[in-house]
RNA sequence: GGCCCAUUCGUCUAUCGGUUAGGACGCAAGAUUUUCAUUCUUGAAAGAGGGGUUCGAUUCCCCUAUGGGCUACCA
């Protein structure tokens, strides 16, 4: 068999959003092509004008950018195989359509929505295919001549593949392995639409895949019904030799209850269902995204790829290069899987981890001027972070925990004061803040050292001593290290915050 | 209703006939710590049910149940 270089594409309709789970059939397909050496595609199958959305296709092309989605041909992307519209390719479709035509392995049918509404409500289980074709109004039950002057009268009509029945039609995925389905069970599709004169999905889809010459359909379960319909379309044109081969992928689920993730689990559960925050254009409603919710695109990458995949091993933690490496279709799983958003969370709190202080800060800075602090010391903030990042699943998380390094506490959590403030805790704080202001340097292993010496001196209790500091310095009872707190906030502001809880808590 | 696909801890999953059924998230406990976290250790937690095939089934086959998808001039 000859050895075609690989070519995938990704093929969504811009008819909103691009869901979860449309990224993670896109990063599958990229995965794909890139370790295979081949090039993914990007293709717009908007030939349902009714659902067309303005803004859909542009979110899409962002989306899968900021995710690291790196696409060789394509609307906005170039190509030797355009147009990759699928709207701008009207007269390609045209003449397929009129091959099969002319070949006898489609006909055109008469019979209006209204008409087949009512069969479909008179007739249990109505379907348009070999059983009752030939009750109804089109070119195999019209003459050649009546055919013919309806359509120069103008009559709208639809262009149906003619099925064969009886046969077991099989499709072999890479994924399921072996699928037969009859071709009794499927109708006689429409391939061309007489209210936008554009293919349904199916012709276009065979006929763009067979034209771009595309190796490997990788596509969601949804389509797995209407395989067959393609392998036979595959067929009427003569086309089996280089028919692409499918991996149908399992879909993902609620993460409660029934049935496959949707955007209003996003509203209901609190996470989002879209790569990017999104605003409806008639609606005005708005739909979270991982973007704007603080996810690390790497960290959604790697969680994405898990759901419905693994590398054969425990290894959990990839970058995009381990993903290209490892992703093999076999080992996709053939059940869906339910969406684990607290594993989501996880995964970006580890890349956070493996990001410098430099780059977490970058993102920090923003939110810090959000909070009212402009301008702070770029190695200052730095800093905080070093010592904050591990504590924290999102970037914006960081204000909660680190804010007391930019504002002095102003006010002292009482449960924190009733246990901590001891009746000496006064006086020996103001002992404390002479020693410190007698240290030099001030880094925190030296006064460290230094303070523990002298509380030792003394005959202080370290705990009760250094929970007051804490308190002193952080307002409540949790933070860091506390030297690595003195450290930060320098030697002028840590004996000034003692010496403003003295002065607030003294009465305590 | 019909057709198709699926079914291992709560969740994501490993196992390609022989394992104490492994890992991760989450949860619980313990250790570390001046606090809160982090981290580390430990623990609880699974083969839907019933038939076969086989010396032996989580693994192969069938039935049932359950879940999911499709069943448009939507993709």
């Amino acid at each position: 068999m000859e050895q075609r270089k690989v070519r995938v594409r990704f093929a969504p309709s811009p008819t909103g959003p691009l869901h979860i789970g449309g990224v993670r059939t896109a990063l599958y397909n990229y995965l794909f092509a890139k370790q295979s050496g081949g090039e993914l595609i990007l293709r717009i199958e908007d030939t349902d004008s009714q659902r067309f959305v303005p803004g859909a296709e542009a979110y899409i092309i962002e989306a899968l950018t900021w995710l690291g989605i790196r696409f060789d041909e394509g609307v906005s992307f170039g190509g030797e195989y355009g147009p990759y519209r699928q709207s701008e390719r009207k007269a390609v479709y045209r003449q397929y359509v009129d091959q099969l035509l002319e070949a006898g392995l489609a006909y055109i049918a008469f019979d209006t929505p209204e008409e087949l509404e009512s069969k479909r409500n008179e007739t249990a289980n109505f379907q348009y295919d070999a059983s009752t074709r030939m009750q109804m109004r089109n070119s195999l039950t019209l003459s050649k001549d009546e055919t013919q002057a309806l359509i120069d009268a103008g009559q709208q009509y639809v262009v149906r593949i003619k099925i064969e029945p009886d046969e077991d039609i099989r499709v072999n995925d890479i994924i399921r392995g072996e699928v037969v389905i009859n071709s009794s069970v499927l109708d006689d599709k429409v391939l061309f639409k007489s209210a936008d004169q554009l293919p349904t999905y199916h012709l276009a889809n065979i006929v763009d895949d067979h034209l771009m010459e595309i190796t490997h359909v990788i596509r969601g379960e949804e389509w797995l019904p209407s395989a067959p319909l393609h392998v036979l379309l595959y067929r009427c044109f003569g086309w089996t030799d280089t028919m692409p081969r499918f991996a149908h992928l399992s879909l993902l689920l609620k993460p409660d209850g029934k049935g496959k993730l949707s955007k209003r689990d996003g509203d209901r559960l609190g996470f989002p269902v879209f790569p990017l925050e999104w605003k409806d254009p008639v609606s005005g409603e708005l739909s979270s995204g991982y973007r704007e919710s603080g996810y690390l695109p790497e960290a959604v990458a790697n969680f994405l790829a898990l759901l419905g995949w693994n590398p054969g091993n425990d290894q959990e933690l990839m970058g995009m290069d381990d993903l290209v490496r490892l992703f093999d279709l076999t080992h996709c799983s053939r059940s869906g899987a339910k969406f684990d958003y607290e594993k989501g969370k996880w995964f970006n709190h580890q890349y956070i981890q493996q990001k410098s202080n430099g780059e977490i800060a970058a993102s920090f800075l923003p939110v810090l001027e959000d909070k009212g602090i402009l301008n702070p010391a770029r190695a200052y903030v730095e800093k905080v972070v070093g010592l904050m990042k591990d504590r924290v699943n999102f970037v914006k998380e960081l204000w909660e925990v680190s804010s007391f390094f930019f504002i002095a506490p102003a006010a002292y959590d009482e449960k924190t004061v009733q246990k901590r403030w001891k009746a000496d805790s006064a006086v020996q704080l103001a002992e404390l803040a002479e020693v410190l202001a007698a240290r030099e340097p001030f880094d925190s292993a030296g006064t460290e050292e230094t303070v523990k010496a002298w509380i030792e001196s003394k005959g202080y209790h370290l705990g009760n001593m250094m929970n007051a500091f804490r308190l002193a310095l952080v307002g409540e009872g949790k933070g860091p290290h506390i030297f690595d707190i003195t450290e930060t906030l320098g030697k002028e502001e840590t004996i000034s915050r003692i010496h403003r809880a003295i002065r607030s808590l003294a009465n305590s």
